[in-house]
DNA sequence: CCATAATAGTTATAAACTATAATCATTTCA
DNA sequence: TGAAATGATTATAGTTTATAACTATTATGG
């Protein structure tokens, strides 16, 4: 019976490749999975002319009129140069507006503008549908249990290495 | 009671940010997720002068001595021409060698080195010790869950859109 | 009060990662 | 045998991420 496994995977040359190793390893499983999310995120996304890090600034901006670009470059873990552009297209685009903070003079509030609430509508229910189908596969049981998961991971390690996540 | 909590949160005027619309979706969490733990993974395998790529690479090989490049690109979803200059790096670091397959002299065979089988080792062992730390504040019931989890997942969408998961 | 430090936003730039087209050699197959 | 397909490669461009340095403004401690 051993035998008869060892058969076949003797007919198999090199033909599949075994990546239990890896497998094995909850951060390359999460890293795989990540990024089949995002590619698949980035899809439902393009037709409005959003990604990733556009969608999630809208949401932010709508959640928290006035916030500063630094505090959200901070929440979402992305340096402030790199941010500067981002805002500048979304300002382009007439779906934010920056206002100087009379108090500092400094600094610029950010604030949704009409257009801006439309499509943030849009993409939060466009992204709802796409989590929806993502998910199908899974029980309701194991939808709660990994969401809880990676809360409770973010959580931990939020605490640990605040910021510059990447590198 | 509700009042002083209302007070507290007056007294934040921006300084916390809301993000609870992002925390509520799967995709986001599992992108902080992933970024945390990759960005911590990187520098658990710095001192060892490898990067997630080089390292999955490694094992990779030593589990299947003899894969060809592009079946290897493949298992790792990455860009064949991408590739290239990865294996160019740990042959050059005598890590890994290419053998010419006899059978078709297009493809190469790749070989893990004596020195390359020792690195695989250490970083083997460094990876697992990191992802123990990591998952420390996880209960046993927890890590399987997760485990069983993104295995599922993965397993869903590999079977649906197989190839370029990125982009 | 003023010099110094710190902060918000920005510019410039480099490194790393990802994607695509095209090429060469070789193999497969009608 | 000729056309199509495959393995590896080169070249190249786009995207993302990181860092240093600058301007303007505000905060702080002597």
């Amino acid at each position: 019976m051993a035998d008869s496994i060892q058969k076949k995977l003797d007919q198999i040359p090199v033909e599949s490749v075994s990546d239990e190793s890896l497998t094995l390893l909850v951060g390359y499983n999460i890293k795989r999975v990540s990024n089949v999310i995002q590619s698949d995120l980035a899809k439902t996304l393009k037709p409005l002319d959003l990604r990733m890090i556009t969608f999630t600034t809208l949401v932010l901006i709508v959640d928290n009129p006035g916030i500063r670009q630094s505090q959200l470059a901070a929440s979402l873990s992305i340096e402030r140069p790199n941010f500067v552009v981002i805002i500048d297209e979304l300002v382009r685009r007439g779906l934010v507006t920056r206002k100087q903070d009379p108090s500092d003079r400094r600094a610029y509030g950010l604030y949704i503008s009409t257009a801006g609430q439309r499509l943030h509508k849009v993409a939060i229910r466009a992204v709802q549908s796409h989590e929806n189908s993502l998910l199908a596969h899974l029980s309701a049981q194991q939808r709660q249990q990994l969401s809880t998961t990676m809360n409770l991971l973010r959580q931990t390690f939020m605490t640990q290495h605040s910021p510059g996540e990447r590198s």
